[in-house]
DNA sequence: TAGATAATTGAACGATTGCTCAACTATTTT
DNA sequence: AAAATAGTTGAGCAATCGTTCAATTATCTA
């Protein structure tokens, strides 16, 4: 398994590259921010968690409010349950979620903030 | 055309719902809001924007810190381009990137917080 | 215990995404 | 003007994503 160089440059500022390479992200790291971010890359997943910051919810008023089916909306609960971006409580049938923190409710405004200029 | 009611619940919580859902973001914010993130939801994309915050950089500058082709990083940074994320001035043959505003430093910050807990 | 409702799950599907490849434009150099 | 290099672009393809649908689990009530 041999690494072969796919960078297909002649005239790189090789200065510049050398000072930025040690402080770039890891791949790890800026898979695991990507990951993150990617969950707050769907309306439906963002509108979702702009209506729990609001009440805790269930999985019923959310798909009514959303106008969508509980299937949907449990996929995508589910995955911002796996991230911990949301937490749950069962109280008999239902299932209430809540965010799991301020930082959820922080990304959501910086977002919001970028937008509105 | 007729709107048909998508719900498929029986016991929502109609006093949640209905105080919620004036608050909640309407059907275009949510995309936009959602468009925006999508951008820091990919792992080249993260790592394009974190080399630009330490230093302004060329494509060809970025194709060799990210070990990828010139084709692939330019197509990564039209798409930050169209939304505003990055800014960028041709020199001669080379063209230089940098991030267009603090808030995308901002945003890489808040995530990296989350993940570092 | 049987029936009803809330929620979850997995497979399947079409849509979107990110890369490669080849062709192209723009700029500099000779 | 021709050759060389930086960057962009569009088509194509595999991989991923978000929804639907049907089946299943969990809880409450009669």
């Amino acid at each position: 398994m041999e690494r072969l160089p796919v960078c297909d440059c002649e005239s790189v500022h090789q200065d510049l590259v050398d000072a930025v390479k040690p402080q770039l992200l890891d791949g790890a790291e800026a898979i695991d921010l990507a990951s993150l971010y990617k969950l707050f890359g769907d309306g439906t997943r963002v509108r979702i968690m702009q209506a729990l910051r609001l009440h805790e919810l269930c999985v019923c008023d959310l798909a009514c409010l959303l106008g969508m089916t509980k299937s949907a909306i449990s996929h995508q609960l589910k995955a911002l349950r796996l991230s911990n971006l949301v937490k749950f409580r069962r109280e008999g049938q239902n299932v209430f979620y809540s965010l799991a923190d301020e930082h959820v409710e922080a990304i959501l405004d910086l977002g919001l903030d970028h937008l509105r200029e």
